[in-house]
DNA sequence: TTCATTTATTGAACTTGTTCAATGTTTTTG
DNA sequence: CAAAAACATTGAACAAGTTCAATAAATGAA
């Protein structure tokens, strides 16, 4: 296995129990980079070289509480929801991430101290992996990817500051609203116990949004 | 005034009727930059050079709905609300910002489209302002200063995602606790008007939470 | 295909928080 | 200082959302 010495020389990943050849399978990851950065396709292939494709089946966990994260990820296929579990036991969903979006727990992996996050797959899942080691070797070595995760995080970061004032401003129904009309593509994947977790209500009370609205049409 | 062609070569701020000058008033912000990233003598004079003194009258704002903000702050006196009004004229406050804090509308500043908050000092203060020009040019000329705001809003980042899973599980009883205890200074010098409005309530049910705590002691 | 598990719906009683209106208190400002 | 404005408190009626329990429907695994 490689290791973060020789990282940029790496050619093919293990995969299940072949070895692939990572142009094929980082093409969304490219494009994705190339949304906000303009590398130079030598840098993007060394800087794509870093990360490593795991695939994930349902119900299991791409990280657990306690946890240190030292990874950040690329959604290649496949469903996560990151949440968190209080102290009642009840679960707090702060996203999901589907094809083309990046997870991690940013809190973790930044201060390096064990997670208070789940990351769970909600599907059979593959995510391509850059591990902390790695992304800090990619920011000493492309000045342009400490761009990238800036503006990935002033991005997610406008998201959550909308996603705030509209937890604090509208109700039950029209958030629900906003969830379909925003993400339909979510809305079709999950089931309404996990929509019911990420607008903090419960799955009941949702049902009977549901309910009342389709009585209403 | 200077402009960006010559920003660097900055010497004096006019503040009021006084030219000031600058190393006095940047002290804080220095001591704040050197938190995250470590610059030299020399670069760290020719950033702050780049932030130009506002001064702030109690109740007057620094940025209205609508407005493009084309700026970043440092507060070095005073209190800042930001904040939105909703369809229904409900204010949603997004956060407080006391010295040492950093104020921006950063969606409407990053991509420079109107913003739909106020920014209003609640006390007069005084913000060390850099335009967006100036900070593209500090981005271009000290790769650190990337780094920087990387970092910054990294924490930003993670301290909302907190108030996120806390306004999802939490009761307001609880979230007023944890205020006072996270912000004994805002709890000091904020009305409960608004810090009802921060915490996502009417100021009548906070004046019933804090009437029913005061009794039980 | 079948049985077990997970997900969804519904109702009744309850809790949390809102709204409106009235009243008192504090702060600001001329 | 006095008047006005802003802030805080309280109660009663109401609305939004939860909890618990019972039942139905859908999904998954053997």
């Amino acid at each position: 296995m490689p290791t973060a010495q020789n990282a940029f020389s790496r050619k093919y990943y293990y995969l299940g129990n072949v070895f692939t050849e990572p142009h094929k399978m980082h093409n969304l990851l490219k494009q994705n980079i190339n949304k906000h950065i303009s590398l130079s396709v030598n840098e993007m292939e060394e800087f794509c070289n870093l990360f490593q494709l795991k695939i994930i089946k349902k119900k299991t966990f791409l990280l657990s509480e306690g946890e240190v994260c030292d990874f950040e990820g690329f959604v290649t296929r496949g469903l996560f929801r990151v949440y968190h579990i209080d102290q009642n036991g009840f679960e707090q969903i702060l996203y999901f991430a589907i094809e083309n979006w990046w997870i991690t727990d940013i809190d973790s992996f930044t201060n390096e101290k064990p997670s208070q996050l789940f990351i769970e797959a909600l599907e059979d899942s593959e995510v391509l992996l850059i591990t902390k080691k790695d992304k800090e070797f990619a920011y000493s070595k492309l000045p342009l990817i400490e761009k990238l995760f800036r503006v990935m995080t002033q991005k997610t970061h406008v998201a959550l500051q909308r996603r705030m004032i509209d937890n604090l401003s509208k109700t039950a129904d029209q958030r629900y609203l906003d969830f379909i009309e925003k993400y339909p593509v979510l809305y079709n994947r999950l089931t309404n116990l996990q929509i019911a977790a990420y607008l903090g209500i419960s799955h009941e009370f949702l049902s009977k949004i549901r309910g009342k609205m389709a009585s209403k049409k």
